[in-house]
DNA sequence: GTGAGTTGCTTTAGATCTAAAACAACGCAA
DNA sequence: TTGCGTTGTTTTAGATCTAAAGCAACTCAC
C-alpha cells in the first residue's frame, strides 16, 4: 500500500521539521538574549511583554499578554512585576471590570524600546539573513498554518 | 532607493516570521508537554533527553547532549540527574578522558521510549498536520539556513 | 436578587533554564 | 616534567515557566 508508505514517510519529515525548528528557534533566541543581556541588560522574556504592549499603545490585559506571547498567565505575572519594578510598564485596574488589569509601557519603557526594537529588527535581519523573501511569506504561511492546525 | 525600502520591508517580513515561529513553537510545546504528561508522566525536556539518547544506543556524552538540544551544559546536568533517579538513563565514565561521562538509556528507558517515541510522533504529525510534503521539505531547509546564518 | 458556574489573575510548588564561577582532567609547549 | 591554557561538567544564584489551587469579581438563569 503506497499509501501508508507515503504516510508514515511523511509523519517522520515532520518530525525532523519539528526538530530542526526547535533548533532553529532555541539558536536565534540564544543570540537574541545574548545580545539583549550585552546591549540593553534586559532579559529576552522580559523584551518580549515591552515589544508586545510597545505594539499597543492603549495596553494590553494580562490574558491579551499571555495569549500573545503563548505562555502561562502565572508567567505573565511575574514578568510585568519585574517590569513595574524597574518602571517600565505600569498596571492600571479597569473600570468595567476590576478583576482585569491594563498594563502599559511608560514614558521610560518607551524611551528604551525606542532603542531596543531598532536593534532587535536589525538582530533578527541579520540572524534570519539567510532567509530570502520568497522563503519568509512561505514559512510564515506554514508557521501559521501549523498554529492553526485542528487540534485533536 | 528602492534598494533600501527593499530591505526594510524584508527586515520586517522577518521579524515577522520570527514571531510566527516562536508561536508555532510554543504553542506545539505546549500540546506535546500536557500529552506527555497526560500519557506518560513525563515532562518535556526529560522527553527531549531520552528521545536523543533513544536514537543513539551508544549514549552520548553531556556536552554532546547540550550541543544537540541547544540548551546550556549545566540545564543537561540536572534533567540527567533526574533521568538517572527514575532509572531511565545511566552514566557511565569514560577511559580515555575522566572529565566525560557516556549517557545511556537503560532498558527501563528504551522499554518507555518505545511507546513514547510512537506515540510522540503521531502527535507530532498530527499537530503539523496541515503542512504538505513540499512544504514540510521547505521549512527544513528554511530552519537550516536560519541555524547555519553567519553569526557576527 | 441569588446561587452556581465562569473568568481574570495571583499564588504556590516544583521543574527548567541560563550565565558565570569553580574544578578537575587534559594536552602541549618549553 | 612543569606550567598554563583549554575542555567537560557541575555548582550556584537567580530568572523563567507550567500546572493547579485559590480568590475575588462577573454573569446569568431562575
Amino acid at each position: 500500500m503506497s499509501h501508508k508508505v507515503t504516510n508514515q514517510t511523511l509523519a517522520t519529515q515532520r518530525v525532523r521539521l519539528w526538530l530542526h525548528m526547535l533548533k532553529a528557534v532555541r539558536t536565534v533566541e540564544s543570540a537574541l538574549r545574548e545580545r539583549l543581556r550585552k546591549h540593553f541588560e534586559m532579559t529576552l522574556p522580559r523584551f518580549d511583554v515591552m515589544a508586545t504592549l510597545y505594539a499597543v499603545p492603549e495596553g494590553l490585559r494580562m490574558t491579551e499578554l499571555s495569549e500573545q506571547l503563548v505562555v502561562s498567565s502565572g508567567n505573565v505575572t511575574g514578568i510585568v512585576e519585574k517590569l513595574v519594578e524597574d518602571g517600565l510598564v505600569e498596571r492600571q485596574s479597569m473600570e468595567n471590570d476590576r478583576r482585569a488589569h491594563l498594563v502599559k509601557t511608560t514614558d521610560k519603557g518607551r524611551k528604551l524600546m525606542e532603542e531596543a526594537t531598532t536593534a532587535h529588527r536589525a538582530w533578527v535581519d541579520e540572524l534570519l539573513n539567510e532567509v530570502s523573501e520568497p522563503d519568509v511569506a512561505r514559512a510564515i504561511s506554514i508557521m501559521l498554518d501549523i498554529r492553526h492546525a485542528p487540534r485533536g
